[in-house]
DNA sequence: CGGTTATTGTCCACATTATGGACAGTCGGA
DNA sequence: TCCGACTGTCCATAATGTGGACAATAACCG
């Protein structure tokens, strides 16, 4: 494998080398959506060898975490996915303390806002609320999953967190950034810029001609737990507008870390 | 499972022990629900020794599949799942298919109506309509996941499968039966009861005073695919209502069926 | 069509990984 | 303070999972 620190500080226990290797399968497939990802760019995204993967998808596939399509041959997450989350409670106290405040913010600026949290060294949008303006940016949906780095979300939640963890973040994902158009020094660069300005930008969204910005929202103990984001074509952000809509995300940002702050429990830590 | 077209034998991809041992862990966890289990009793549903389970749960929890519930101990299932769920589109063929006829048999019988599918060797319930008449049994929620043989339901899709598969589970289950008071003779009678009557009756619901009757869904290639099952206080539910309700939940069984055949594809197999 | 490449699937010798018996903490009740 | 029930850890051992090399398809073309 390839080196990386040496055993810095968190998730020592060993002897699941396997589990661990199934799970990152699952994951990358996840990022394939419903219609899933040809075997190669599972090798190439888990930097697994042929038959380790093969194996692995093979068997997910028998126990139903996994399903090939039968026309592409693609494999992706399969029904007994869901079914198992079915054992949680449908919302999570993160979806609770956004809903109403992204209703609001998204009538307030017009223009589609996305809540995009991180899993593992990925960010996943989980909710999306379409303004009112005539030209939206649709294109991410729901559930849409892609390296921590590529996306302005991606790029806010790696600048607030510990530099050397996003470092750790950005080598891990190195394999991925190149179907985006991106690498590890862009990327790099990028969250250092938000964090001096406080929020990401940017300027050639995944989708030619539009603009996203977005805010990071911190769990109470410091730790970034998702980021708000506006996406809109490139010509209605200039830079006018932009310090408002930064606003308008920072105030709604703020509110959501104090409700996640007030029940009981707060999500991930 | 069933493929009749090449391979008839099943299962046999080896070399991958570890995943096959934490995903049947996933599942035990998945059938605590929110409140999860105490690692004894997955010890007892898998039949894995303690190191065993205890270092698949731990990298679950490490890998955020399963958390950890600070005041009890006991481990659930973790964010990470239903975060890996969103790859897939929300509806399942099935639950599309099954909505509009669940509403409207259930407002024809009026008593709670559920849909529960076969998953692994479990049950899961993933669709309730609530009736009109002023008693309802609402003890079993979405997401209740149970050993297969245990409920009407379990018992009325182990009927639909092939003897010898139906056997195979109840033995699998066997060491989960005790907790649900019960056991393999009795469940394998129950089965061959309701393979006789065509469908399944439970005179002492798993909630005391309930009766429960449940008839099977077929994919169009004659694997059961899920179990239509109404539950209500005993006493509504003597013999000349039960053929009626029987006769109402078979009806809308076949509807759905006959959905499930049209479309481009079905659902599990 | 044969020829060539890209992708997926399989075999098997080997050592790394995962296993479980035995033991050590931890917690709560009385 | 002791007891009992549950949870967590150690470590010698062999069985499990690994990956290099090879085989079988599928896809692409001239």
């Amino acid at each position: 494998m390839d080196s990386r620190t040496i055993q810095a500080g968190s998730e020592p226990r060993q002897g699941a080398q396997a589990i661990r290797r199934a799970l990152s399968v699952l994951r990358v497939l996840a990022a394939g959506g419903e219609n899933g990802l040809p075997l190669k760019e599972v090798l190439q995204a888990t930097r697994l060898s042929r038959p380790t993967v093969h194996r692995i998808v093979h068997v997910l596939v028998e126990e139903g975490l996994v399903e090939r399509h039968q026309r592409s041959g693609r494999y992706a997450i399969g029904t007994q996915v869901p079914e198992l989350a079915l054992a949680r409670p449908s919302r999570s106290p993160l979806l609770a303390a956004a809903d109403e405040i992204m209703q609001r913010t998204s009538e307030l600026i017009g223009d589609t806002l996305f809540l995009t949290v991180r899993t593992g060294n990925d960010t996943l949008c989980v909710d999306r609320r379409i303004g009112s303006y005539p030209i939206q940016v649709l294109s991410i949906a729901v559930g849409a999953r892609r390296p921590l780095g590529v996306s302005s979300a991606g790029v806010a939640i790696m600048a607030a967190l510990p530099a050397a963890e996003a470092r750790r973040i950005a080598a891990a994902n190195e394999p991925r950034f190149a179907s985006y158009r991106t690498d590890r020094q862009t990327v790099l660069s990028q969250i250092a810029d938000a964090r001096r300005r406080g929020y990401g930008v940017r300027e050639i969204g995944l989708v030619k001609g539009t603009k996203s910005i977005s805010t990071w929202i911190k769990t109470p103990s410091g730790y970034p737990a998702a980021a708000l984001t506006i996406s809109a074509v490139r010509t209605r952000l200039g830079p006018r507008r932009e310090q408002e809509v930064v606003e308008a995300l920072t105030e709604s940002a703020s509110r959501i870390e104090a409700m996640l702050a007030k029940p009981d429990m707060a999500p991930r830590s």
